[in-house]
DNA sequence: GCCGTTTTCGGCCCGACTGTTTTCAGTCG
């Protein structure tokens, strides 16, 4: 994210903190962590807007607007460092535990004078909490168990460790009776926890989730909360005639769920996940499909990748939702990686491979030999490639394009001569070095690759590595209109390490017109698989078929 | 503090669960 829009919405969600501390009004309150949310997923920099264009970001008014105009111009603003002076800023570390909110942390604060984590946790060790009222010692062991899960806690699962949880958990409910919700059904290329749907009652299934997982946070009649593998997973136990009611909720997104309610409303219609109550009537509808939800509010069905309240309910009112890109629709996966270079498969395995998965072609896409990048190839072992390459197309369905990853060096230039790039199918350019150049110089080196005329496609164009490494800092919309002017692709790379491009830089791709390419950046076979993960990411991006470079022909990726 | 095919004022999603209580506030999703 832009740096300027990121300090913006910290600003605005420590405010919103402070406000909670103080027992603000919640709306308000409400109101800065919007404002602060509509910042954070805003594709443009802050800077340079007029306050007419600031005004016009959703959730931010006359007031939150001259606000961010002084943030740009001094670094913060006026009423945050009043309602701020008293208030330790350790304090705000505290609301991070889990079952700690703003009305807890101020009364211990006001009454004990606990200011940070290690004041709480040596508070609730010594017993000393259970002295206020309303404080027991339930409540202390909650809070040395929130302190020990915070102290150790990771960050958002990636996709692969969320398929892990979900397999330990659905382990012990039979198929067809659950659907996994949330984040995870939304897409996400992270995710924060597991949300499941069941029809089977928690009397069966309560007993049996004893035995998975670390422990058992709260196990109810409609909801159970469990911990598999350090991560939270919420069950809620569901009639059959209800269930589309309750996969909704449960799928989200939270912003989504109370645009729908407030559309509800606004017809006097109560929608919970139960079904939609007619509040005139006082009819209660029931669903046990999603479908009919949207189409009973009037609404085309919104597929789960969408509902993110980012414009998708008016799209669905007005019919003009898009008709999202489908594994069906590739023909191919562009970018994979052989044993050529780091990969472990022979060119000829990687060929059955893609047929197995269906594909049409691949595109054979190794490293070029600039950096110290395990076996890179030479121009001289490319060009041999190549002719292995067209003995293996002669007899195989799936086709495979020769291609190179090639290295976009510390100026922009590429790892390998032009005379040998220009005999290639298709080229991948992408940064492995120097992550650390300055926003300007990083975006100008990329911006040469993209307008080099050999470079078909930027590979994981931000090189952000999900729990592990942060992107470069790159100019993405810069980035994007030189990718607009060239005709250059950019890459949706589907490792569930990367998934990179992330969706929203890929909506903001396709609002300019340019073309993304999927690449799982397979090393080895099962890898191939991981196209799910991008097409997840791309349907996120609003993409549709004619978005893709993957829905094109062989022969016409070739020209 | 924001926002408007009910509104420029008066709303702002809705329900589950817990702990410490005798009816609910706080937190969470």
């Amino acid at each position: 994210m832009d740096e300027t829009n990121h300090r913006v919405a910290e600003l605005l969600h420590f405010m919103g903190q402070i406000l909670e501390i103080r027992g603000e009004d919640a709306f308000k309150i409400r109101a800065y962590h919007r404002a602060a949310e509509e910042v954070s997923r805003l594709n443009r920099s802050l800077r340079g807007m007029s306050i007419e264009e600031i005004r016009a970001v959703s959730g931010v008014g006359e007031k939150i607007a001259h606000k961010i105009q002084e943030i740009l111009a001094t670094g913060t603003f006026l009423e945050l460092e009043e309602m701020r002076t008293g208030i330790p800023p350790t304090l705000l570390e505290i609301l991070n535990l889990e079952g700690m909110g703003p009305k807890t942390v101020a009364r211990l604060w006001r009454t004990m004078g606990i200011e940070s984590l290690d004041d709480l946790e040596k508070a609730a060790r010594g017993h000393r909490i259970r002295a206020i009222k309303g404080f027991g010692e339930k409540k202390e062991e909650d809070i040395l168990k929130a302190v020990q899960l915070y102290r150790q806690q990771g960050s958002r699962m990636n996709r692969l460790q969320a398929d892990r949880v979900v397999a330990c958990v659905t382990a012990v409910l039979p198929a067809g009776s659950y659907d996994v919700a949330g984040s995870f059904r939304r897409g996400k290329s992270t995710v924060g926890d597991i949300d499941i749907v069941t029809t089977l009652p928690s009397s069966i299934v309560n007993p049996r989730l004893r035995g998975v997982g670390e422990e058992m946070i709260d196990g109810g009649e409609k909801r159970t909360s469990i911990r598999c593998q350090g991560q939270r997973v919420d069950i809620r136990f569901t009639r059959p005639e209800e269930y589309g009611s309750m996969l909704l909720y449960l799928t989200g997104s939270k912003d989504f769920n109370i645009r729908l309610r407030e559309i509800a409303l606004s017809r006097g219609l109560k929608l919970n996940e139960y079904g939609i109550e007619d509040k005139k009537e006082g009819k209660m509808h029931t669903f046990s499909r999603e479908e009919d939800i949207f189409s009973f509010l009037g609404l085309d069905n919104i597929p789960p990748e969408l509902r993110e309240d980012q414009g998708e309910i008016p799209a669905a009112f007005r019919h003009q939702l898009p008709n999202l890109i489908g594994q069906s629709d590739l023909l191919g996966d562009l970018h994979t990686h052989s044993s050529w270079s780091d990969g472990r498969m022979s060119l000829s395995e990687l060929a059955r491979a893609g047929e197995t998965q269906g594909y049409h072609y691949l595109l054979i896409s190794d490293h070029s030999a600039t950096l110290g990048i395990t076996r890179g190839l030479t121009e001289e072992r490319l060009r041999k490639q190549m002719q292995e390459i067209e003995q293996i197309n002669r007899t195989s369905p799936c086709q495979l394009l020769s291609g190179i990853e090639v290295d976009i060096t510390g100026d922009g230039g590429l790892g390998l001569a032009s005379s040998v790039l220009g005999d290639l199918d298709l080229v991948i350019a992408s940064i492995h070095s120097g992550f650390k150049q300055e926003r300007d110089v990083i975006t100008r080196r990329m911006i040469t690759a993209v307008a080099n005329d050999y470079v078909d496609i930027i590979g994981h164009p931000t090189g952000r590595l999900l729990g592990e490494r942060q992107p470069y800092d790159l100019d993405v919309v810069r980035v994007i209109e030189a990718a607009v002017d060239t005709g250059t692709a950019l890459e949706i790379n589907a490792s569930p390490h990367r998934l990179d491009l992330d969706d929203p830089q890929v909506r903001e791709a396709k609002r300019h017109g340019v073309k993304l390419s999927l690449g799982t950046d397979a090393h080895e076979a099962r890898e191939l698989s991981c196209m799910r993960y991008g097409i997840m990411v791309a349907r996120r991006g609003w993409c549709e078929p004619a978005d893709l470079l993957n829905t094109l022909p062989g022969d016409e990726i070739r020209k």
